[in-house]
DNA sequence: GTCTATAGCTTGATAGAC
DNA sequence: GTCTATCAAGCTATAGAC
């Protein structure tokens, strides 16, 4: 076997950048070709089911990510709720660095997208909620207190980067993480 | 001249529902000819710029909605603030058919459409916070605060459409726009 | 004002050489 | 494993008849 070209670590670390900022349909073979480095029928080598495949292989990784950083930050036990809160949201601005960056469930939330990755993303989404709302009970609130502020938070997410990216404002998704804090601390 | 076999309402009408379940780039023409009832080149002749035209009048169209409703409701001052607030949500929950419908500019924000119409989406933010700030000074509010309350107010409109859509759960936004009336009639 | 027909391009995907 | 070359299908847009 001849040695890979690019590591698939790379690979899908490119993959992300133009599905993020373009979407699904958006991405292009061509475009995901010039960032990879990779011809497209190199790219089909490597993802025999095509542009879905290299799209659910992003999603994947995106997914590992989150767990290994967000979500185990929110739910590991040997910590207090506030540090890990703390925690969680710095992995959270990484993430979507500041406000600069999308999330993926809403670039794949349009059109053959949404219809293709429907169950991902409800999946994903839910992940988030039951995350925050493990947070929510280790900080004795009522099992539908806890899941009222983790709905609420993630609401705050999503919609503080729409508005970051709508108004090229980056402190509006800022004040957003700090407001989710206060809101967890307060009770 | 030949009658107009559609007329322009119904024409606006069938594009928007078109572009808003699938976005600028995801509503071919095919598909716009088809739900309007016209053929491609009949849509070149009604509006000679294409494609980009058509997203257009839709925009336009949309936010001259919103403003003789929505922005109307919430600033006329002859009312209540309170009787103002309530009637606006009212007007939204319409305008987003209860959550099962997404905002024009969400649909439009990825892809090319966000480079084509990055200008009209800023605009559109921006008029629906200065519609908010307004009900908040005339609740006595500080300028700085009248504008915190209009952003989470959008925040919350926005964060509450996308999880909706995701969860295929329309009780997260109708919460959503009740959060919004209690915060203001808190202060 | 609407139509049929088509141009010209880009897309996702494949065949086969090396 | 990567490449060049190519395909069929879809796209936006236009020409010209009625």
């Amino acid at each position: 076997m001849r040695p890979q070209k690019i590591l698939d670590q790379d690979l899908i670390t490119a993959l992300t950048t133009v599905f993020r900022s373009k979407g699904y349909e958006g991405a292009s073979l061509n475009e995901l070709a010039e960032v990879t480095g990779l011809k497209k029928a190199s790219l089909y080598h490597r993802f025999p089911n095509g542009k879905q495949e290299m799209a659910e292989a992003v999603i994947s990784h995106m997914d590992l990510w989150v767990q290994n950083n967000v979500f185990r930050a929110l739910t590991i036990n040997d910590r207090q709720p506030s540090i890990r809160l703390t925690d969680a949201l710095a992995q959270i601005r990484t993430l979507y660095d500041g406000g600069k960056e999308t999330c993926i469930f809403r670039a794949f939330s349009m059109q053959q997208g949404l219809s293709l990755f429907q169950e991902n993303i409800r999946e994903g989404i839910n992940d988030w909620i039951e995350a925050f709302t493990k947070l929510g009970k280790d900080l004795s609130l009522s099992p539908a207190k806890a899941r009222e502020l983790a709905v609420q938070s993630l609401i705050d997410i999503q919609g503080s980067l729409i508005l970051t990216k709508a108004l090229d404002d980056s402190s509006i998704f800022e004040k957003a993480l700090i407001n989710i804090e206060k809101r967890y601390l307060k009770t």
